[in-house]
Order: structure tokens, then C-alpha cells, then sequence
DNA sequence: CTTTAATAATACTAAGCTAGTATCATTAAG
DNA sequence: CTTAATGATACTAGCTTAGTATTATTAAAG
């Protein structure tokens, strides 16, 4: 089971150099040479997370990207939101059909209690404090 | 994010059926009547419960499955990795291409932490808990 | 020793999702 | 008005999911 989609995977590499740039407005280009991640790909990824107000973009000349939320506020949880849906849909997959157990069902309960837990720790993990990490890293001649 | 796909949930369903039933083997046939499952599919799903050791399976005349192990020894773990795989694989989407950040990943490590976590609490979720937890449903006339 | 009632193995398939690509439109600076 | 940026939208190959279909195997019972 895997907890991260590419696309979320490569919305956290981006959002980590676009907060470690010093540059106040940072291109897709700037990113793509950088990150060698799929272009095309990763501008859809920035104007999705525009859309979702956690970067302003300005376009034409001199244009490109910024935080409009500082990064400690932009949370994995949020990340993941955006881009693979809410965590605890956990919904009878019977639901219609005549299912047995519909009216309550244990199961479910406690997964969506799992979702919960995994939803709050994933909230703590923000942008900013990964970006943190990175600089220590850094030290070690390792970038982000 | 679905932590649950359609053949872990059949699984479990069935599982309980068979938990609960008071013949010593179960076969498919019963199962299909009273939960209403894609027979077939069904088949295939406790062929590799059979394979993997979470169900026997008895072949001819008066056939069917009964539980290998016993239901306290079969968790919501167990299951998710039979069907949805391992829940902690959280390797470098970038892994083999040029990623700036090969050797040391702080999310990732994050994240494995949070599968960790995730699947100690699945483990303690077994078939024979959720079948106490429908017989109490069972005095408010509702089945498993 | 054949019928019957069960599972086993394996191949196939439609629909939807993932991870992209391609094209054209819009915007703002100089 | 050219250039350099993002925005919107449509398309696509390959993979995954949720099944179906077919044929083989096994064991009990008459």
C-alpha cells in the first residue's frame, strides 16, 4: 500500500526548493533543471497547488511562483489532500447493494479512527520542517 | 486515499462468515448466499487465503474452507498485506533516476514511521474482535 | 468406477486510474 | 509587439482493479 502518489511526491521536492530558493519568484524551469523532474507534468502539479492556495503564481514575463502560505503552514496532510483525496474514506464498499451489515460497521469505525491518527501526524510534518532537516543535510554537502 | 480495496473488504467479510458459521467447513456457495458476493471473485480470494495460510481448503464431495489459523491469529494486517501488499513501502519514487536527495530522505523516513504505526494498529484488529464486536450487534438483530 | 460436488489454476477482459504529453490561450514586462 | 512566463484543457499509453470464463483436479458416495 502506498501512502504517497507521484504527483504528491513531487509537489513536496518542488514546494521544498521553492522555499529553500532565494530567488523571490521561482519558474517551473528553474525547478525542472534543477529537480530533473517531468515538466509538462510539474507545471500542472504548481497550478494545481495555486488553485489550492498554498502558492501564488504570477504569470508573464518575470512570473513564476511563490509561497502564498508560509511553509510551515503547508502540512503533508494537506499535500495529500490535494492531490490523492482525504485519508479516511473508508466508506462500505457495498453501499446500495444489499450488504449485510449496513447499518453499523466495526470495522470501518476503527479504520477511520486509523485515518485520523494518520491524518494528525502527518499534519506535523509541514514543508518548513522538512525543509529544516534539509539544511542539515546540506551541511553534508546533500541538497533538497 | 483508500486504506481498504474490494478484495481485502470481501476477504474480511467472508472471513467473518466463516468465523461465525457453525459448520466445520464453509463453502463458497454459502458464503455467496448470504453475503451476496461476485462469486468468482470470491473463489479467487479464498483460494489465496487457502494459499497463505489464513484458511485450509478441502477439494471433492463436502469440501469447502475452515480456518487454518485460528481468528485471533488472523489481523486486518495480515490480510491488507496478502491483497494491497506491505503498508510501509515508501521507497524514492525517483529511485535510478539522478534524485538530488539519493541518500537520505527526511519524509520518507517520516512516513515509514507513520506505516509503522498504522500497521501495529491493524494488528491488533482481528477477525476474532470484530466477530465480539458483531454479536453484540447480533442482540440488535444485525448479522455478519 | 462413475457421478457429483466441491476447490485449483490460469487466462481473459472492461473500466478506471496514473503519470504523463500536447496544444492553444492568457498575461505582464520591457 | 515581442518575449517569457503561467492557465486551461484535451489527449494517451500503460497499469491496476474488479471482475468473468474455462478447464483441471480432487474426494465422497453409491
Amino acid at each position: 500500500m502506498r501512502f504517497i502518489a507521484r504527483d504528491s511526491d513531487y509537489a513536496i521536492r518542488a514546494l521544498l526548493f521553492i522555499a529553500g530558493d532565494t530567488k523571490t519568484k521561482t519558474t517551473v524551469d528553474d525547478i525542472v533543471k534543477k529537480l530533473r523532474l517531468p515538466e509538462r507534468f510539474l507545471r500542472r502539479i504548481l497550478q494545481k497547488l495555486a488553485k489550492n492556495k498554498i502558492l501564488s503564481s504570477y504569470k508573464g514575463k518575470d512570473g513564476g511562483f511563490s509561497f502564498l502560505k508560509s511553509p510551515e503552514g503547508v502540512s503533508l496532510a494537506d499535500i495529500i489532500d490535494i492531490f490523492q483525496g482525504k485519508l479516511d474514506i473508508t466508506n462500505c464498499l457495498l453501499k446500495g447493494k444489499a450488504c449485510p451489515n449496513i447499518k453499523i460497521c466495526a470495522l470501518r469505525k476503527k479504520i477511520k479512527n486509523v485515518g485520523k491518527s494518520v491524518n494528525k501526524e502527518f499534519k506535523e510534518i509541514t514543508i518548513a520542517s522538512l525543509l529544516e532537516e534539509g539544511k542539515y543535510d546540506k551541511k553534508k554537502n546533500r541538497t533538497y
